[in-house]
DNA sequence: TGCATGGCGCCGG
DNA sequence: ACCGGCGCCATGC
């Protein structure tokens, strides 16, 4: 990575968006909350020192969002590449990654699937560190009661989301 | 090394 | 439906 491209307050129906990303397309940090994201840049840049930092807009994760927000598409089809979370936390979003579009499951058993069948509470703290909402889709993991559970964005925007992709 | 911390689960009241 | 209470587990300090 020689150059990281970043892009605040990207408007959206589900609010401001924060966007980091590289020039092979892919992406390492979506969010809606400019604090979380400034303190991801700034670890970036500790990270890579020797990196440029540019401000620049991507036209295919602008309108990837845009067209899944808009209901025009069934999820969002660009690769996160992820330079943070350890062992756990990697395999448990991989494992959201494959909850399909309009399903939902428990804390518990995303733990199950990504290989940690007791782990279901780590999950939880795991998937709260999911650095890239919509692309990982942790708004699909709720409790096991059935209840929304928790998120990082807002649980207002959880319920939007299973919303928009629950109808049709 | 221990211990507090979490987007949880389950049962009772 | 809404709480407490207790159990659960990997991490990080």
């Amino acid at each position: 990575m020689s150059e990281i491209f970043y892009k605040s307050d990207f408007p959206s129906a589900i609010g401001r968006l924060f966007y980091i990303w590289s020039e092979d397309g892919s992406i390492n940090f979506l969010v809606n909350d400019g604090k979380n994201f400034e303190s991801f840049l700034e670890s970036l840049k500790r990270k890579f020192p020797r990196c440029a930092v540019v401000e620049m807009r991507s036209d295919k994760i602008e309108n990837e969002v845009t067209r899944y927000l808009e209901k025009k598409s069934h999820g969002i089809n660009i690769r996160p590449v992820f330079v943070n979370g350890n062992s756990l936390e990697r395999k448990i979003w991989e494992a959201a990654m494959t909850v399909p579009y309009g399903k939902v499951a428990s804390y518990k058993e995303l733990a199950a699937m990504a290989g940690y069948p007791n782990a279901w509470r780590a999950a939880g703290t795991a998937v709260g560190h999911n650095p890239v909402m919509l692309i990982v889709p942790c708004h699909r993991i709720i409790k096991s009661d059935g209840s929304i559970g928790r998120f990082g964005g807002g649980e207002k925007v959880k319920e939007f989301l299973l919303n928009l992709e629950q109808k049709n």
